[in-house]
DNA sequence: ATTATAATTCAATAGTGATTGAACTATTCA
DNA sequence: TGAATAGTTCAATCACTATTGAATTATAAT
């Protein structure tokens, strides 16, 4: 039985995670890098998207830490993304730890119509 | 090896879903849920938050599935929300599956300087 | 030097969605 | 019947952010 529960900051900490790859673009983007596409030009031509749009979507990645920027040592006009393993990792913890089913606990009683007629009251209002 | 790749469809699809959990309020709003507190005031109270702005974030917690509502059967004023364990699950196996760590592929090349100079494509170039 | 290329930054626009207060519905109680 | 209660729906506002085109930076090639 996990008692695990989450303090509000903890909470707001993960929304922020999530907003951060609950935009489309910035997920499949995600997949691409993921997949193995990682220079700029090439995930333009694979979502078809403008190349500012991408610079734009890829910066607020890597500012969450998912991904990592490198120039071409050879061309330094080329950037690639990768993917950070160490932070992906940290982040699916986090979602494993927060979605997790055995956290889910039946209805605690705090208020509502609680006369005796209520079976799930009546042991609380006897032992008043 | 896992080389399970995922469509432009599914990423969308997770995305929308990704969306639904992104907003702190409503995060905050399933935590709380998930912990045993399930019926609106009681929810009010918790978070500081009007009755009519729960509603909403509850109705799209409904609305993806993630939540049931049910009604007090002494009092059918008062409702309760409880987790759908299993949309949560399925939920939970799309995580996994999308941020796999075994499924970062390293950069594949389709463009930048293919000179012969870089020695991440010598045998590239050699084998044409 | 000049031009071309890859990418980013900037400014403006447009769209989405959270929030708020008021009106409304449904149920219970007096 | 009339008042109170729990919750939802509605309309309007506000804030945020994705998108777009233009300007800018940095590097490489001619």
């Amino acid at each position: 039985m996990d008692k695990m529960v989450f303090s509000k900051e903890q909470v707001t900490d993960l929304a922020r995670w999530l907003k951060v790859l609950a935009e489309p673009n910035r997920l499949l983007l995600l997949e691409q890098i993921i997949e193995g596409v990682q220079c700029n030009c090439e995930l333009g031509n694979a979502l078809q998207m403008a190349p500012n749009l991408i610079s734009h979507h890829l910066s607020v990645l890597r500012e969450a830490g998912l991904v990592n920027v490198e120039r071409d040592p050879n061309d330094a006009r080329w950037v690639y993304y990768s993917v950070n393993l160490k932070v992906l990792e940290e982040f699916k913890q986090a979602l494993d730890a927060f979605f997790d089913p055995d956290r889910v606990q039946p209805r605690r009683i705090l208020c509502g119509p609680q006369g005796f007629d209520n079976p799930r009251l009546s042991v609380v209002k006897l032992t008043d």
